[in-house]
DNA sequence: AGAATATTGTTCCAAATGGAACAATAAAGG
DNA sequence: CCTTTATTGTTCCATTTGGAACAATATTCT
Protein backbone atom coordinates (compact mmCIF):
# COMPACT_ATOMS: atom_id res chain seq x y z
CA UNK A 1 0.00 0.00 0.00
CA UNK A 2 1.80 3.11 -1.18
CA UNK A 3 -0.78 5.41 -1.98
CA UNK A 4 -3.77 6.99 -0.48
CA UNK A 5 -6.51 4.25 -2.14
CA UNK A 6 -8.28 2.04 0.50
CA UNK A 7 -7.40 -1.17 1.14
CA UNK A 8 -10.92 -2.91 0.34
CA UNK A 9 -14.07 -1.48 -0.61
CA UNK A 10 -15.40 1.13 1.91
CA UNK A 11 -19.24 0.87 2.96
CA UNK A 12 -19.36 4.71 3.69
CA UNK A 13 -18.50 5.45 -0.25
CA UNK A 14 -20.97 2.55 -0.89
CA UNK A 15 -23.49 4.29 1.82
CA UNK A 16 -22.95 6.99 -0.41
CA UNK A 17 -23.23 6.48 -3.85
CA UNK A 18 -26.43 3.94 -3.96
CA UNK A 19 -29.62 4.67 -5.34
CA UNK A 20 -32.19 4.46 -2.51
CA UNK A 21 -30.29 6.19 0.15
CA UNK A 22 -32.38 6.60 2.36
CA UNK A 23 -33.56 3.09 2.77
CA UNK A 24 -29.60 1.58 2.61
CA UNK A 25 -28.31 4.38 5.90
CA UNK A 26 -31.59 3.05 7.36
CA UNK A 27 -30.57 -0.76 6.66
CA UNK A 28 -27.37 -0.60 7.54
CA UNK A 29 -27.96 1.62 11.11
CA UNK A 30 -31.05 -1.10 11.98
CA UNK A 31 -28.09 -3.94 11.41
CA UNK A 32 -25.46 -2.48 13.53
CA UNK A 33 -27.91 -2.71 16.09
CA UNK A 34 -29.58 -5.46 15.84
CA UNK A 35 -27.51 -8.18 13.96
CA UNK A 36 -24.99 -8.51 16.88
CA UNK A 37 -27.15 -8.73 19.85
CA UNK A 38 -29.55 -11.74 18.13
CA UNK A 39 -26.26 -13.11 17.84
CA UNK A 40 -25.54 -12.55 21.66
CA UNK A 41 -28.99 -13.30 22.39
CA UNK A 42 -28.99 -16.80 20.55
CA UNK A 43 -25.33 -17.41 22.32
CA UNK A 44 -26.26 -16.26 25.72
CA UNK A 45 -30.06 -17.37 25.96
CA UNK A 46 -30.34 -20.05 23.63
CA UNK A 47 -33.46 -18.47 22.03
CA UNK A 48 -34.13 -16.98 18.34
CA UNK A 49 -35.34 -14.11 16.86
CA UNK A 50 -38.77 -15.16 16.64
CA UNK A 51 -39.28 -16.59 20.25
CA UNK A 52 -37.27 -12.87 21.38
CA UNK A 53 -39.82 -11.09 19.44
CA UNK A 54 -42.68 -13.33 21.35
CA UNK A 55 -41.70 -12.47 24.31
CA UNK A 56 -41.00 -8.70 23.52
CA UNK A 57 -45.22 -8.40 22.60
CA UNK A 58 -46.10 -10.45 25.72
CA UNK A 59 -44.06 -8.19 28.03
CA UNK A 60 -45.86 -5.11 26.76
CA UNK A 61 -49.94 -6.40 26.35
CA UNK A 62 -51.30 -8.48 28.98
CA UNK A 63 -52.78 -10.78 26.45
CA UNK A 64 -52.56 -11.49 23.19
CA UNK A 65 -52.88 -14.53 20.49
CA UNK A 66 -50.65 -15.79 18.06
CA UNK A 67 -52.11 -13.97 15.21
CA UNK A 68 -51.45 -10.74 17.45
CA UNK A 69 -48.34 -10.76 17.59
CA UNK A 70 -47.67 -12.07 14.10
CA UNK A 71 -49.51 -8.73 12.85
CA UNK A 72 -47.36 -6.92 15.52
CA UNK A 73 -43.90 -8.34 13.96
CA UNK A 74 -44.60 -8.83 11.08
CA UNK A 75 -43.22 -12.60 11.41
CA UNK A 76 -45.22 -15.26 9.19
CA UNK A 77 -47.98 -17.70 11.67
CA UNK A 78 -46.17 -20.80 11.62
CA UNK A 79 -42.80 -19.11 12.94
CA UNK A 80 -45.09 -17.78 15.62
CA UNK A 81 -46.42 -20.95 16.48
CA UNK A 82 -43.09 -22.55 16.46
CA UNK A 83 -42.09 -20.00 18.98
CA UNK A 84 -44.98 -20.17 21.44
CA UNK A 85 -44.92 -24.12 21.59
CA UNK A 86 -40.90 -24.05 22.76
CA UNK A 87 -41.31 -20.90 25.07
CA UNK A 88 -44.56 -23.12 26.60
CA UNK A 89 -41.77 -25.88 26.73
CA UNK A 90 -39.22 -23.06 28.54
CA UNK A 91 -41.66 -21.86 30.54
CA UNK A 92 -41.27 -18.31 29.25
CA UNK A 93 -44.99 -17.79 28.43
CA UNK A 94 -48.52 -19.84 29.09
CA UNK A 95 -51.10 -20.69 26.93
CA UNK A 96 -55.40 -20.74 27.82
CA UNK A 97 -58.32 -21.33 24.63
CA UNK A 98 -60.20 -18.49 24.38
CA UNK A 99 -63.34 -19.11 26.06
CA UNK A 100 -65.64 -16.96 23.24
CA UNK A 101 -63.34 -18.29 20.32
CA UNK A 102 -62.39 -21.72 20.05
CA UNK A 103 -59.76 -21.56 17.35
CA UNK A 104 -57.91 -18.68 19.61
CA UNK A 105 -55.43 -19.29 22.34
CA UNK A 106 -54.69 -16.55 24.84
CA UNK A 107 -50.77 -16.21 25.71
CA UNK A 108 -49.87 -14.57 28.89
CA UNK A 109 -45.81 -14.00 29.60
CA UNK A 110 -44.64 -15.98 33.34
CA UNK A 111 -42.44 -14.46 35.53
CA UNK A 112 -39.66 -16.15 34.37
CA UNK A 113 -40.42 -14.84 30.73
CA UNK A 114 -40.27 -11.53 31.95
CA UNK A 115 -37.42 -12.10 34.00
CA UNK A 116 -35.62 -13.07 30.67
CA UNK A 117 -36.93 -10.40 28.68
CA UNK A 118 -35.54 -7.93 30.77
CA UNK A 119 -32.10 -9.09 29.81
CA UNK A 120 -32.51 -9.47 26.45
CA UNK A 121 -33.61 -5.65 26.49
CA UNK A 122 -30.82 -4.64 28.34
CA UNK A 123 -28.94 -6.19 25.73
CA UNK A 124 -30.33 -4.57 22.94
CA UNK A 125 -30.72 -0.77 24.04
CA UNK A 126 -26.89 -1.08 24.91
CA UNK A 127 -25.87 -1.84 21.25
CA UNK A 128 -28.18 1.05 20.88
CA UNK A 129 -26.77 3.17 22.71
CA UNK A 130 -23.30 2.39 21.36
CA UNK A 131 -24.29 2.81 17.78
CA UNK A 132 -26.51 6.13 18.45
CA UNK A 133 -23.62 7.26 20.29
CA UNK A 134 -22.66 9.52 17.27
CA UNK A 135 -25.59 11.51 17.79
CA UNK A 136 -26.39 14.25 20.16
CA UNK A 137 -29.40 14.45 22.30
CA UNK A 138 -31.17 16.51 20.51
CA UNK A 139 -29.75 14.56 17.39
CA UNK A 140 -31.81 11.69 18.90
CA UNK A 141 -34.74 12.88 19.39
CA UNK A 142 -34.93 14.16 16.24
CA UNK A 143 -34.89 11.15 14.96
CA UNK A 144 -36.99 9.19 16.98
CA UNK A 145 -39.27 12.09 15.92
CA UNK A 146 -38.96 11.47 12.38
CA UNK A 147 -38.82 7.59 12.84
CA UNK A 148 -42.07 7.89 14.78
CA UNK A 149 -43.99 9.83 12.07
CA UNK A 150 -42.81 7.48 9.38
CA UNK A 151 -43.45 4.64 11.32
CA UNK A 152 -47.13 5.74 12.14
CA UNK A 153 -47.77 6.68 8.31
CA UNK A 154 -46.57 2.69 7.35
CA UNK A 155 -48.74 1.36 9.71
CA UNK A 156 -51.42 3.61 7.93
CA UNK A 157 -50.54 1.75 4.54
CA UNK B 1 -67.48 -3.87 18.71
CA UNK B 2 -69.20 -1.61 21.12
CA UNK B 3 -66.13 0.11 22.73
CA UNK B 4 -63.70 2.34 21.32
CA UNK B 5 -61.03 -0.29 21.93
CA UNK B 6 -59.14 -1.13 19.24
CA UNK B 7 -59.97 -4.13 17.98
CA UNK B 8 -56.31 -5.65 17.62
CA UNK B 9 -53.28 -4.97 19.65
CA UNK B 10 -51.58 -1.62 18.01
CA UNK B 11 -48.41 -1.71 16.55
CA UNK B 12 -48.12 1.97 17.35
CA UNK B 13 -48.81 1.63 20.93
CA UNK B 14 -46.10 -1.22 20.90
CA UNK B 15 -43.42 0.70 18.95
CA UNK B 16 -44.13 3.69 21.71
CA UNK B 17 -43.83 1.74 25.12
CA UNK B 18 -40.56 -0.48 23.96
CA UNK B 19 -37.70 -0.52 25.97
CA UNK B 20 -35.29 -0.10 23.30
CA UNK B 21 -37.45 2.73 21.06
CA UNK B 22 -35.07 3.80 18.41
CA UNK B 23 -33.60 0.43 17.21
CA UNK B 24 -37.55 -0.36 16.63
CA UNK B 25 -38.30 2.41 15.35
CA UNK B 26 -35.52 1.93 13.04
CA UNK B 27 -36.29 -1.97 12.72
CA UNK B 28 -40.29 -1.24 11.39
CA UNK B 29 -39.37 1.14 9.10
CA UNK B 30 -36.41 -0.57 7.50
CA UNK B 31 -38.69 -3.50 7.51
CA UNK B 32 -41.52 -1.89 5.79
CA UNK B 33 -39.18 -0.34 2.79
CA UNK B 34 -36.88 -3.80 2.56
CA UNK B 35 -39.48 -6.70 3.20
CA UNK B 36 -41.85 -6.07 0.20
CA UNK B 37 -39.42 -4.61 -1.95
CA UNK B 38 -37.41 -8.64 -1.43
CA UNK B 39 -40.49 -9.97 -1.77
CA UNK B 40 -41.32 -8.35 -5.08
CA UNK B 41 -37.63 -8.98 -6.26
CA UNK B 42 -37.69 -12.56 -5.58
CA UNK B 43 -41.60 -13.01 -7.00
CA UNK B 44 -40.31 -11.07 -10.37
CA UNK B 45 -36.98 -12.22 -11.16
CA UNK B 46 -36.44 -15.14 -8.97
CA UNK B 47 -33.38 -13.86 -7.53
CA UNK B 48 -32.81 -13.38 -4.04
CA UNK B 49 -31.59 -11.38 -1.21
CA UNK B 50 -27.65 -12.08 -1.28
CA UNK B 51 -27.79 -12.36 -4.96
CA UNK B 52 -29.20 -8.81 -5.09
CA UNK B 53 -26.83 -6.99 -2.70
CA UNK B 54 -24.10 -8.76 -5.02
CA UNK B 55 -25.00 -7.19 -7.77
CA UNK B 56 -25.59 -4.11 -6.01
CA UNK B 57 -22.13 -3.98 -4.66
CA UNK B 58 -20.96 -4.47 -8.32
CA UNK B 59 -23.00 -1.84 -9.81
CA UNK B 60 -20.92 0.38 -7.60
CA UNK B 61 -18.23 -0.45 -7.47
CA UNK B 62 -15.82 -1.41 -10.86
CA UNK B 63 -14.07 -5.03 -9.38
CA UNK B 64 -14.50 -6.38 -6.36
CA UNK B 65 -13.70 -10.24 -4.66
CA UNK B 66 -16.36 -11.75 -3.06
CA UNK B 67 -14.63 -11.13 0.16
CA UNK B 68 -15.08 -7.49 -0.56
CA UNK B 69 -18.79 -7.75 -1.09
CA UNK B 70 -19.11 -9.83 2.34
CA UNK B 71 -17.50 -7.35 4.35
CA UNK B 72 -19.92 -4.75 2.33
CA UNK B 73 -22.82 -6.45 2.72
CA UNK B 74 -22.47 -7.82 6.24
CA UNK B 75 -23.76 -11.57 4.64
CA UNK B 76 -21.00 -14.42 5.83
CA UNK B 77 -18.62 -15.22 2.82
CA UNK B 78 -21.01 -18.51 1.86
CA UNK B 79 -23.99 -16.91 0.88
CA UNK B 80 -22.09 -13.99 -1.73
CA UNK B 81 -20.44 -17.44 -2.71
CA UNK B 82 -23.55 -19.54 -3.81
CA UNK B 83 -24.44 -16.31 -5.26
CA UNK B 84 -21.68 -15.87 -7.26
CA UNK B 85 -21.71 -19.05 -8.48
CA UNK B 86 -25.98 -18.34 -9.09
CA UNK B 87 -24.92 -14.90 -11.07
CA UNK B 88 -22.49 -16.13 -12.95
CA UNK B 89 -24.92 -18.63 -14.23
CA UNK B 90 -27.73 -16.63 -14.88
CA UNK B 91 -24.64 -14.29 -17.01
CA UNK B 92 -25.49 -11.25 -14.56
CA UNK B 93 -21.71 -11.21 -13.41
CA UNK B 94 -18.54 -12.56 -14.63
CA UNK B 95 -15.20 -13.78 -12.68
CA UNK B 96 -11.46 -13.65 -13.60
CA UNK B 97 -8.71 -15.12 -11.42
CA UNK B 98 -6.87 -12.41 -10.19
CA UNK B 99 -3.17 -12.60 -11.69
CA UNK B 100 -1.49 -11.04 -8.35
CA UNK B 101 -3.12 -13.87 -5.80
CA UNK B 102 -3.85 -16.76 -6.70
CA UNK B 103 -7.09 -16.81 -3.83
CA UNK B 104 -8.85 -14.46 -5.27
CA UNK B 105 -11.25 -14.01 -8.02
CA UNK B 106 -11.81 -10.78 -10.12
CA UNK B 107 -15.60 -9.87 -9.75
CA UNK B 108 -17.47 -7.71 -12.88
CA UNK B 109 -21.37 -7.13 -13.66
CA UNK B 110 -22.33 -7.84 -16.90
CA UNK B 111 -24.53 -5.33 -19.26
CA UNK B 112 -27.33 -7.77 -18.30
CA UNK B 113 -26.96 -7.79 -14.78
CA UNK B 114 -26.70 -3.76 -14.82
CA UNK B 115 -30.00 -3.64 -16.58
CA UNK B 116 -31.29 -5.87 -13.81
CA UNK B 117 -30.09 -3.99 -11.30
CA UNK B 118 -31.54 -1.09 -12.36
CA UNK B 119 -35.04 -2.35 -12.43
CA UNK B 120 -34.08 -3.99 -8.57
CA UNK B 121 -33.31 -0.23 -7.61
CA UNK B 122 -36.26 1.41 -8.72
CA UNK B 123 -38.71 -1.47 -7.03
CA UNK B 124 -36.73 -0.02 -4.33
CA UNK B 125 -36.87 3.84 -4.80
CA UNK B 126 -40.22 3.80 -5.38
CA UNK B 127 -41.42 1.66 -2.27
CA UNK B 128 -38.64 4.18 -0.28
CA UNK B 129 -40.64 7.34 -1.42
CA UNK B 130 -44.11 5.33 -0.17
CA UNK B 131 -43.03 4.83 3.28
CA UNK B 132 -41.04 8.16 3.67
CA UNK B 133 -43.74 9.84 2.06
CA UNK B 134 -44.41 11.06 5.46
CA UNK B 135 -42.34 13.56 6.15
CA UNK B 136 -40.82 17.19 4.40
CA UNK B 137 -38.33 17.34 1.91
CA UNK B 138 -36.83 19.29 5.20
CA UNK B 139 -37.24 16.04 7.38
CA UNK B 140 -36.07 13.54 5.04
CA UNK B 141 -32.53 16.10 4.27
CA UNK B 142 -32.28 15.85 8.25
CA UNK B 143 -33.36 11.78 8.35
CA UNK B 144 -30.53 11.25 5.98
CA UNK B 145 -28.43 13.73 7.52
CA UNK B 146 -28.22 11.45 10.98
CA UNK B 147 -28.75 8.11 9.86
CA UNK B 148 -25.38 9.22 7.49
CA UNK B 149 -23.93 10.11 10.72
CA UNK B 150 -24.59 7.41 12.66
CA UNK B 151 -23.57 4.77 9.74
CA UNK B 152 -19.94 6.50 9.61
CA UNK B 153 -19.91 5.83 13.08
CA UNK B 154 -20.50 2.27 12.92
CA UNK B 155 -18.54 1.30 10.15
CA UNK B 156 -15.45 2.66 12.87
CA UNK B 157 -16.19 0.72 15.30
C1' DA C 1 -81.03 -22.74 9.56
C1' DG C 2 -77.78 -24.02 6.02
C1' DA C 3 -74.16 -22.96 2.78
C1' DA C 4 -70.35 -20.33 1.64
C1' DT C 5 -66.51 -17.73 3.30
C1' DA C 6 -63.00 -16.25 6.71
C1' DT C 7 -59.91 -16.87 10.57
C1' DT C 8 -56.80 -19.37 13.75
C1' DG C 9 -53.19 -22.28 14.67
C1' DT C 10 -50.61 -26.31 13.03
C1' DT C 11 -47.96 -29.41 10.03
C1' DC C 12 -45.37 -30.33 5.95
C1' DC C 13 -41.90 -29.33 2.84
C1' DA C 14 -38.68 -26.91 0.03
C1' DA C 15 -35.59 -23.15 0.21
C1' DA C 16 -32.47 -20.03 2.54
C1' DT C 17 -29.09 -19.34 6.00
C1' DG C 18 -24.82 -19.40 8.47
C1' DG C 19 -21.16 -21.83 11.26
C1' DA C 20 -17.35 -24.90 10.73
C1' DA C 21 -14.07 -27.47 8.38
C1' DC C 22 -11.35 -27.60 4.27
C1' DA C 23 -7.87 -26.99 0.28
C1' DA C 24 -5.22 -23.62 -2.06
C1' DT C 25 -2.56 -19.75 -1.88
C1' DA C 26 -0.13 -15.81 0.30
C1' DA C 27 2.27 -13.35 4.02
C1' DA C 28 5.01 -13.15 8.17
C1' DG C 29 8.64 -14.63 11.15
C1' DG C 30 12.61 -17.02 12.31
C1' DC D 1 14.66 -20.85 2.92
C1' DC D 2 11.35 -23.11 5.61
C1' DT D 3 7.80 -23.07 9.07
C1' DT D 4 3.85 -20.92 10.90
C1' DT D 5 -0.03 -18.14 10.43
C1' DA D 6 -3.63 -15.70 7.72
C1' DT D 7 -6.77 -15.20 3.89
C1' DT D 8 -9.88 -16.63 0.11
C1' DG D 9 -13.43 -19.20 -1.67
C1' DT D 10 -15.94 -23.56 -1.36
C1' DT D 11 -18.49 -27.52 0.51
C1' DC D 12 -20.96 -29.74 4.12
C1' DC D 13 -24.43 -29.86 7.38
C1' DA D 14 -27.70 -28.51 10.81
C1' DT D 15 -30.88 -24.86 11.72
C1' DT D 16 -34.10 -21.38 10.41
C1' DT D 17 -37.50 -19.73 7.47
C1' DG D 18 -41.84 -19.09 5.15
C1' DG D 19 -45.37 -20.59 1.64
C1' DA D 20 -49.13 -23.73 1.16
C1' DA D 21 -52.37 -26.96 2.53
C1' DC D 22 -55.12 -28.41 6.37
C1' DA D 23 -58.60 -29.15 10.30
C1' DA D 24 -61.30 -26.77 13.54
C1' DT D 25 -64.05 -23.08 14.57
C1' DA D 26 -66.51 -18.44 13.53
C1' DT D 27 -68.82 -15.35 10.68
C1' DT D 28 -71.56 -13.84 6.83
C1' DC D 29 -75.13 -14.24 3.54
C1' DT D 30 -79.22 -15.93 1.59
Amino acid sequence: MTDGKAQYADVTEFLDTVEFQDAALLSYVTSAIIVPTYDDIKRDFGIIRAEYLLLLCLSHFPVLTAQDVSRLTGRPRNSISRAVNRMLVEGYIERAPDPDDGRRSKLTITSSGRKLHKKVAKHMSIQQENILAALSPTERKTLAKLLRKTAIHAAER
